[in-house]
DNA sequence: TCTCCTACGTTACGTTGTGG
DNA sequence: CCACAACGTAACGTAGGAGA
């Protein structure tokens, strides 16, 4: 975009997005478009892609918009009538509802239609059928066996009788060099006699002038030679995934050698690649990098769309960054902790849904302005929702997309991160509605200070490197943030890329992960370093150059760090460059610009209180084609009643039980080293969950749920019908595992379930009677062992 | 549930000394 | 020269952990 572009536009605010494509849209049909638009190379969203089609929401008559690279002409024209279009256009029949799911009904039906038409029913069945010749597999067997080193069993040494032998003496050490000195003096037959030594030993003796015989053992047949482990060594550069099994196909297939797996795996992380003069090679987890992305084309895109960014920065205009960031409810955090050798669980209720997308719209003025939460992923009809709805709110705009593979210029993507630090799902969340909550008061509790602060990131730090052409690896970015934020104490983790498999992620983590990552003292050396680096890039020449300024270079940054925009916009550029400012004059602005904050987040709020009541103006419309509403349906209401009054009932027949279940807790609290799970809190279908929860550690089963469920636990629920004996032992004979059940009951407090060739225990509880409980080991040393346990 | 990697114990081979 | 024993080590086999 050319500087006369910029003058000509002079949009109050701007938009950034991610793009690499150039994207036109035109006159297509709703639905042939979306098939045929092709994604970009890194792109994993729609917005990514930058692709978009009009139509979908402008009814009848499509408009037609423009968006081109950063470093390619824009259509401002186009972008003018677009945005006038969108004023003009009354009858928009479409609904932004802030921080509410929001989809379309037409377009999930036309989706869930076409994902039918995918899914076909298989014709016929497929038998495999082989036929089984010994003969043949003997002889297969036989040249495997060739292959394989290592002498028989049953060798000729044990077949042949035992001859008895003479007995001589073997010498070592000081005796062999006497013995020596012996054959010298006094000749071979004295010096046999004198040892009692063979004559083949005191020849030895001689022809080694009575020093120590070269040790046995020597090298073996390598199967490994040099030309082997080049071909390990490049099978490995090849694919750095391989698995040892396809080294070793590789080595058969290249020399005819048969080598094992794990020889394979042993090998090429041994010594003896060194001495090849081939490196060692570790398994590691892996991290994904496109080729394209430090390229010389992208570097150069970077500086063009830098160079069009602070273009509109000069205007004075707004900038709005905008993204989607996928919120998979389920897997937040992925860390814990549990004893040694037992596994973290963190139990939590059944989602109806496991992934959210929150497409988001921040600046540096309003913090986050526009969450649009999505059920699912992002497709082009609810992302021309968003921005339409944003549109709406603004007077002018223009759409400037970040260049290629730079994903990380867009600040927003640090914003993400704050958010995902800030999220805290408990696990009792099942429904949307829950979820949403969590989420909308995850990017409630992110203040307009720390996107300014993400923002400056990116600006002033990143853009620095970028200019200099220097390759930007979001492990170190993550890094340089998260300290950059912990110096204002705003504790921001990053996750490891590799966990999303793309470096286009900024994903959280928790902290002991991070502890786990190469983040070494050195490694914090060189963060503050090429942060110090990244810093004096942006500042003015003249303050880089006067070591003198020290206290206004500090100043000069603690500015930034406020975030104050305002200053930014009346300090002109030739202000910057020309020299250094005054103290006072910089109080002043604060202190001003603090009064003109205040004002804009007024101003805010009551744009909030307006939004407000737009969107109740629009909620009572009927013929609304995008509906934002939770379903509950009457249906599972009822089940949870119903749900509700089993439990009431069973909880009472509990307590009338002549057993006193508290003291059958008490006693089964006390068994050192176990905790007791507790999966249904009812009786029923306990006995099953109990097993479950410790086979699985899960409990899947959901027995009252069911049609079958209910009846059996009717019949069950009959004085003297249930009893749990044979239940256990079948369930002990089907795992194969050996069930011991506490009793307070029984004399010694344990039965035992013991099947034929048991692969493991499985310990329960007894509460009040029939009430079964999952006794988990929270101790490597429990009570019950195998040899003080009695079998029933 | 499956795959893969790693550590560690076992197996079998090559070399050398020794007896016959 | 052959056969065997001792020894060191490459290669094999498997349990267990981690992760998808």
């Amino acid at each position: 975009m050319s500087s006369n572009a910029i003058e000509e536009c002079t949009p109050h605010s701007g938009i950034t997005m991610k793009s690499n494509q150039q994207v036109s849209t035109n006159n297509q049909l709703p639905g042939s478009s979306y098939a045929s638009q092709s994604r970009a190379v890194n792109s994993g969203s729609i917005l990514e892609s930058g692709s978009m089609n009009i139509n979908s929401i402008q009814g009848n008559q499509p408009h037609q918009l423009l968006i081109s690279n950063s470093n390619q002409s824009f259509d401002t024209d186009s972008l003018h009538a677009f945005t006038q279009s969108l004023q003009s256009e009354q009858q928009v029949s479409i609904e932004i509802f802030y921080n509410q799911r929001v989809y379309s009904a037409d377009a999930l039906q036309q989706s869930i239609n076409q994902q039918c038409e995918t899914i076909k029913q298989a014709e016929g069945s497929l038998t495999l059928h082989r036929t089984v010749d010994l003969e043949a597999d003997k002889m297969q067997l036989k040249q495997i066996k060739k292959g394989i080193r290592g002498k028989p069993k049953n060798g000729k040494a044990e077949q042949k009788e035992i001859r008895q032998r003479k007995k001589y003496n073997s010498l070592k050490g000081r005796d062999r060099e006497i013995a020596y000195e012996d054959i010298q003096l006094l000749g071979i037959e004295i010096t046999m006699k004198r040892w009692n030594i063979s004559i083949r030993t005191a020849e030895n003796i001689r022809k080694f002038q009575g020093k120590q015989p070269k040790p046995r053992g020597g090298p073996h047949h390598i199967k490994v030679t040099k030309q082997v482990a080049q071909t390990l060594c490049q099978s490995v550069i090849d694919n750095v995934s391989i698995s040892g099994t396809a080294m070793a196909e590789k080595v058969k297939q290249d020399h005819n050698i048969i080598i094992h797996e794990s020889t394979a795996n042993e090998f090429i992380r041994s010594e003896k690649m060194l001495k090849f003069g081939l490196p060692k090679f570790s398994f590691k987890r892996m991290r994904v990098r496109e080729k394209e992305r430090n390229s010389d084309e992208t570097k150069e895109k970077r500086i063009n769309y830098i160079t069009l960014f602070r273009g509109y920065e000069l205007t004075g205009a707004e900038i709005i960054y905008i993204d989607e960031t996928p919120c998979n409810v389920l897997e937040f955090k992925h860390y814990g902790r549990a004893p040694v050798g037992q596994p973290a669980f963190r139990e939590r209720k059944k989602a109806s849904i496991t992934n959210i997308t929150a497409i988001t719209a921040i600046s540096a003025f309003s913090g986050v302005i526009h969450v649009l939460f999505v059920v699912g992923g992002v497709t082009h009809e609810v992302f021309l929702l968003f921005i339409n709805g944003l549109l709406q709110h603004l007077q002018s705009r223009a759409l400037l997309f970040t260049s290629a593979y730079s994903c990380e210029l867009n600040p927003i993507e640090y914003v993400f991160g704050i958010f995902k630090t800030n999220l805290n799902i408990p696990t009792r969340c099942s429904i949307v509605k829950d979820y949403i909550q969590h989420l909308q008061a995850g990017f409630s509790q992110i203040t307009p200070r720390q996107v300014r602060r993400c923002i400056l990131f990116v600006t002033h730090q990143l853009f620095g490197k970028a200019l200099r052409k220097e390759d930007i690896q979001i492990r170190d970015l993550q890094r340089i943030f998260a300290a950059h934020m912990k110096e204002e104490r705003d504790i921001v983790n990053f996750a490891d890329e590799s966990e999303s498999g793309s470096e286009c992620n900024l994903e959280l983590i928790p902290k002991q992960k991070i502890k786990r990552s190469n983040c070494e003292e050195q490694d914090e050396e060189q963060i503050s370093n090429q942060n110090q680096e990244d810093k004096t890039t942006i500042f003015p020449e003249s303050l880089q150059k006067d070591n003198s300024n020290e206290s206004q270079i500090n100043n000069f940054v603690k500015d930034k760090r406020i975030g104050n925009i305002e200053q930014q916009e009346n300090t002109s550029d030739s202000q910057r460059t020309k020299g250094i400012r005054k103290q006072d004059d910089i109080t002043n602005e604060n202190q001003s610009n603090v009064e003109k904050i205040e004002k804009i987040n007024r101003l805010t709020q009551e744009n909030k209180s307006n939004i407000e009541k737009v969107k109740e103006k629009h909620f009572e419309k009927e013929n609304l084609t995008i509906e934002a509403k939770i379903i509950e349906t009457d249906e599972e209401n009822r089940q949870k009643e119903e749900l509700e009054e089993i439990q009431q009932r069973r909880k009472e027949e509990w307590r009338s039980t002549p057993t006193d279940p508290n003291q059958d807790r008490q006693f089964l609290e006390s068994i050192i080293g176990y905790q007791i799970q507790d999966p249904t809190g009812i009786p029923g279908d306990c006995l099953f969950n109990s097993i479950a929860c410790q086979v699985r550690g899960v409990c899947p089963i959901k027995l009252r749920n069911t049609k079958a469920g209910q009846e059996y636990l009717q019949t069950i629920a009959q004085q003297g019908s249930w009893d749990g004996e044979w239940e256990i032992r079948a369930i002990s004979v089907i795992l194969k595992q050996t069930v011991i059940l506490q009793c307070r009951t029984k004399k010694d407090g344990i039965y035992v379930y013991e099947p034929e060739k048991s692969k493991g225990v499985i310990e329960i509880g007894v509460i009040g009677g029939f009430h079964y409980v999952a006794l988990r080991k929270i101790l490597t040393s429990g009570k019950i062992t195998r040899q003080n346990a009695k079998f029933v």
